[in-house]
DNA sequence: TTGTATGCGTTATCAT
DNA sequence: ATGATAACGCATACAA
């Protein structure tokens, strides 16, 4: 036995008013007798109506529905952040769209063209693989890029965390437990966090009177279905058997800080007495690996929140009095590691 | 300077065509000559004209899009099957949106009702509270439950790993390595899945002639914001302070395991020499803690095809042919904890 | 092969 | 205070 979805119409033919009377009382706009509201929202209940947001949509030209770009939703850092972010929208009447674009350029168009299709009223996009603009859409629309630098910097807002000051403080707290010889292992150079992190990361040697030394730089690119971690690993032990010690490393990420575990456990390195490790993002694993992993912090609710905030007001106002950069302090999780 | 969205009337406008012969054209459907298919295909491609599909849908009663309600995203089990379905049914044509609930029944009714105004072809549940039905929605629609029981056995499909068999294996593979009293870590006790585990557990137990010992039942309850590892833990360490010691545990999930480790940590158990244990999830920090963690792995890619294919085919055939009840086997990774 | 007209469920304008 | 009706963008039955 299947039931009927009941529309607007109906409802009037129950409670004997028109259709445009019913649309008043539901948005509760227009003028209409205390008597005929209770008649309406009475049927309303008895048949358990709920407006049909697409025909709404199509007349309103809104569709009350945010897209969302996001490359890795298994991430803990992005999993936290749309959480956090779908969780707000939704209190404030928006339901969320979440793509996973799996860092594939052309996924990532496929979406754009979809929720485009889907009249979105504004997008957020995290992170991802270059810069990204909205040009191949036919309608501006309210942008906020989450850590990725955006095309049109006039009308679109950039919210990222302080990657620049994570690198530094990382390295600090490196150098104030006394390391001399940091290395740092770095995954996605291409992207602008990673840039700062690496800015502040040499800006703190200087600022310490250390030498910024290139061979300290460990690149490391993910291939085929090894993991971040295990390539990481790799590539140091690969320096260690060179003879290259290092007393201390900042790894761009958590997993690639578990790598250096790894390797400093082959060579039987006691961390934190002969090395020293600090990672980025708070990783779940941090907390639970051994030793745990001093880390940074990135203030994902903050960031979930301006994003929000600032979207929902660009849609309102048309990016009027909205700050179109956003920097959000990020904090030094102190472990056993260091 | 604002774009606008360019509709199939004035690509009909453009191509010198009618409304319909656009849209016949776009949807391959009915007949045209193939000079006004090119025509309007040009058309098309200059003003990167994009179908609404939100009147489409209102057009076509059918939305193309499905909803999936999940307890907690940023879980890596949860993230895992979600990101793996909405891949799926992207490549399928269908948009996902994705609606957590947080364990709250009130925020789910709402998701439910909001779903439903969206005029959604199909439904996906992931775990939850308690048994789960459509009973407030006015229009029957094709539901799956992943891991949760469905009120209508009727109308819905279940998809379970095999829940009864995890346990089971768990707790042989401890059985195997020796161990004769053995506990169990049981968190959500109301989850059918908690109970199926638990009902392997009993089984492999009887089985190798092993007692079952109720009080080895070890019930965990999470309260305000502290972590199910540390309430795991503390549970544990009350009842080595009791003189309960035990050889091997059998953890509901990975997180708990953890808890049990930190545990046999603090008493100075080495393990798996004085305790063995195995935990459930395939957490990506099973994988990474020290010792590591055997563990239960959930087939997490085979439920997610499950789930969009049996979906799919409810959608299209009205539930015929479709097996209602799923079982998905599950495997046993062993490693350092054992 | 192509065009005209209607309706999907809403909201908004204009009457009354 | 309320009703009739147009329009949102699209697909389709019916005509031509």
């Amino acid at each position: 036995m299947n039931k009927k979805t009941v529309s607007i119409k109906e409802i009037a033919k129950l409670s004997g008013v028109s259709v445009a009377t019913v649309s008043r009382v539901i948005n509760n706009n227009g003028r209409f007798s205390e008597e005929t509201r209770k008649k309406v929202l009475k049927v309303i209940k008895e048949t358990n109506y709920e407006t049909n947001s697409i025909a709404k949509s199509l007349r309103m030209r809104k569709s009350n529905t945010i897209g969302i770009l996001v490359p890795d939703i298994s991430n803990s850092f992005f999993a936290n952040v749309v959480q956090e972010i779908e969780s707000i929208l939704f209190e404030q009447g928006y339901s969320t769209i979440i793509c996973n674009t799996d860092r594939n350029e052309e996924k990532e168009l496929a979406y754009l063209r979809m929720l485009e299709g889907k009249m979105i009223d504004g997008l957020i996009v995290i992170s991802g693989v270059k810069e990204f603009g909205t040009a191949t859409m036919n309608k501006t629309i309210p942008l906020i890029c989450i850590d990725r630098k955006p095309q049109d910097t006039q009308n679109t807002i950039i919210i990222e965390s302080n990657h620049y000051q994570g690198g530094f403080i990382a390295t600090e707290e490196l150098i104030k437990q006394g390391c001399k010889n940091i290395a740092i292992i770095i995954h996605r150079d291409f992207l602008s966090s990673s840039k700062e992190r690496l800015a502040g990361y040499k800006d703190a040697l200087k600022k310490n009177n250390l030498a910024f030394n290139p061979d300290n730089v460990i690149h490391i690119k993910a291939t085929g279905n090894v993991s971040r971690t295990e390539i990481a690993k790799q590539a140091l032990v690969e320096r260690f058997k060179q003879g290259e010690f290092f007393d201390g490393i900042f790894a761009l990420n958590d997993r690639l800080a578990i790598g250096a575990i790894h390797a400093a456990k082959e060579y039987q390195l006691n961390i934190p007495v002969d090395l020293k490790i600090v990672g980025f993002d708070n990783d779940p694993i941090s907390k639970y690996c051994s030793p745990t992993l001093s880390t940074i912090k990135q203030d994902n609710r903050v960031i979930a929140q301006q994003a929000c905030t600032s979207l929902l007001l660009a849609i309102d106002t048309n990016y009027a009095e909205i700050e179109k950069h956003q920097v959000i302090p990020v904090s030094l999780i102190v472990r056993e590691s260091t």
